[in-house]
RNA sequence: GGGGUGUUAGCUCAGUCGGUAGAGCAGCUGGCUUUUAACUAGUUGGUCCCGCGUUCGAGUCGCGGACGCCCCA
């Protein structure tokens, strides 16, 4: 953070220190009438002679972004949460005393304007000063006003700067609220309701990832931040809560990247009654909602690449995928595990001995397909080795009812017919016990509690996870998902 | 973890072959009663990210480090 105790600091802390001396240097009882967006909204059309007339009064508040004097009258123009509002202040409309204060004012400050509505020569809608008040004296002198401010460390870690700053930055800021509003819409209006479940676990599950862990000192035990609500949330399906959604974070203890966020937020849903293929289709039709009410179309551009969610979304199992995108490989190289090896190391893939056919066919889609989708599809049939939770397919059990929905190189959910056998959830959860053993710190724990809830009888039930962050990034142009989380982690300076 | 790249005034950026550090905006002092990144005259402001080295001399070259960004694992 700026230490800097420049000139430009010390001159407005001086003109604080008057601020004092005359009174309330802080006031709080000043009360807008109008956001800027309001009065563009209402009076854009109107004329200059029309509004004359009408002598309509209001007031504003903002901060003061730029300046433009002319002795004895002056612009200046405010920026409030909705955009941008010019007041024109004139000396011998707002008084001597007034005008001096004025002349005080520097950008950044954040005041009141009271008057009347005008248009100018040149047809900006303005608020015409009666009355002036500083609210906030501003100390720090703001980035350069045309220009803005581009330094991407100084956006990420002092974000309000970026905000006042970067409109489009502001404005994905306000999509990724209306996306998230938009996807509580959609769940409340079929009967979901939205649940908040345990971040603190003493044993964490739901996903291959690993945890952070903490100490709580009052039960002296270590615990972890969860890497997903899944299974409390199927806990809830159990108990009768047929249909549940969450939209909160996960911790992952991973690496940071353009697509990855230690914390980061994901929707799970779980609805009874339901398998995968609903699922599927439920997706699509929330997608297309969402781009549409955010973005008032279907079809937008990622990256400069057209995306449409308004067709259908291609599906395509796993092991069709990896044929479909690599022409060069050949169904027999994933048949059996030799072969799908020996194609992996092909690949400079890292194969792990303890891993079983599904893992390696896993590794080989990740290594030569992820990157090559740009239009979203659903990718089925996930190998039971690597879907813990899933439910295995009635015809293949080495495969199950799962897909993760993909949209340029990215995974963006990922959902499944959930396994309700608690016999074989048990038996899975001992695989995972042995890859944990053997030296996977992502492997899952055993769960016996969930266990047990399942033995009570999970009616058959789809759940699904939607990465939040990821979603907003497609919608909004936005190559890092640090431009979509507003305080992202950096590391700490000094 | 590896590679690339960046860090110079409050902000955005130049800085040649190694020779005492520059612009625009902001600020300050003036002029200007409908401006639009207002205009206009003058002017202040620097730990060149940090450290060590090479050199008569380092923003510039070398080595090490910090932080950011991009790519790869």
């Amino acid at each position: 953070m700026p230490e800097d105790n420049n000139d430009i600091i010390a001159l407005r802390a001086d003109k604080l220190a008057e601020l004092r001396r005359q009174g309330n240097a802080f006031p709080n009882d000043f009360r807008r009438e109008h956001f800027a967006e309001t009065l563009h909204a209402e009076y854009a059309n109107e004329t200059k002679q029309a509004l004359a007339e009408a002598q309509i009064e209001t007031s504003v508040a903002g901060r003061v972004m730029l300046r433009r004097a002319m002795g004895k009258a002056s612009f200046v123009t405010l920026q409030d949460m909705t955009g941008r509002i010019q007041a024109y202040i004139r000396k011998s409309d707002v008084g001597d005393e007034a005008y001096a204060q004025f002349n005080q004012w520097d950008i950044g400050d954040i005041v009141a304007i009271s008057g009347v509505l005008m248009k100018t020569n040149k047809g900006e809608l303005s608020v015409h000063a009666q009355e002036i008040t500083m609210l906030t004296k501003s100390l720090r002198p703001l980035p350069e006003k045309h220009a803005g401010l581009i330094d991407t460390e100084v956006r990420y870690r002092q974000r309000y700067l970026d905000l006042m700053m970067n409109e489009a930055s502001r404005e994905v800021f306000v999509k990724r609220s209306k996306i998230v509003d938009c996807i509580r819409r959609y769940f409340s209006d079929r009967q979901f309701m939205e649940v908040e479940t345990p971040m603190m676990l003493s044993s964490p599950g739901g996903a291959t990832a690993l945890p952070f862990t903490t100490h709580y000192n009052a039960l002296d035990i270590e615990m972890y931040l969860r890497v997903a609500p899944e299974l409390n949330l199927k806990r809830l399906v159990v108990g009768g809560f047929e249909r549940v959604f969450e939209i909160n974070r996960n911790f992952r203890n991973e690496g940071m990247s353009t697509k990855h966020s230690p914390e980061f937020t994901m929707l799970e849903f779980y609805q009874a009654y339901a398998d995968y293929n609903d699922l599927m289709d439920l997706t699509e039709d929330l997608f297309r909602q969402i781009a549409h009410k955010v973005l008032g179309s279907t079809s937008f551009t990622y990256r400069q690449v057209n995306i449409d969610f308004g067709q259908p979304f291609q599906r395509m199992t796993m092991a069709e995928a990896i044929l479909a995108f690599n022409a060069d490989i050949s169904a027999e190289q994933l048949s059996n595990k030799v072969a799908a090896i020996a194609l992996a190391k092909k690949l400079s893939i890292h194969v792990n001995d303890a891993w079983g056919l599904g893992k390696v066919i896993m590794e080989i889609f990740e290594a030569v397909v992820e990157d090559k989708i740009q239009q979203p599809v659903f990718i089925t049939q996930h190998p039971t080795e690597v879907s813990p939770l899933a439910r295995r397919n009635d015809n293949d059990p080495e495969l199950t009812d799962r897909f993760e929905l993909f949209c340029m190189g990215q995974e963006i959910a990922n959902g499944f017919s959930e396994l309700n056998d608690a016999e074989d959830q048990a038996e899975r959860f001992r695989q995972q016990t042995e890859a944990k053993d053997a030296g996977d710190a992502e492997a899952m724990h055993y769960d016996h509690d969930y266990v047990a809830a399942l033995e009570y009888g999970l009616p058959p039930t789809a759940g699904e996870g939607i990465g939040i962050d990821r979603l907003v990034m497609l919608l909004t142009d936005s190559a890092s998902i640090r431009d979509v989380i507003l305080f992202p982690h950096m590391r700490p300076k000094n």
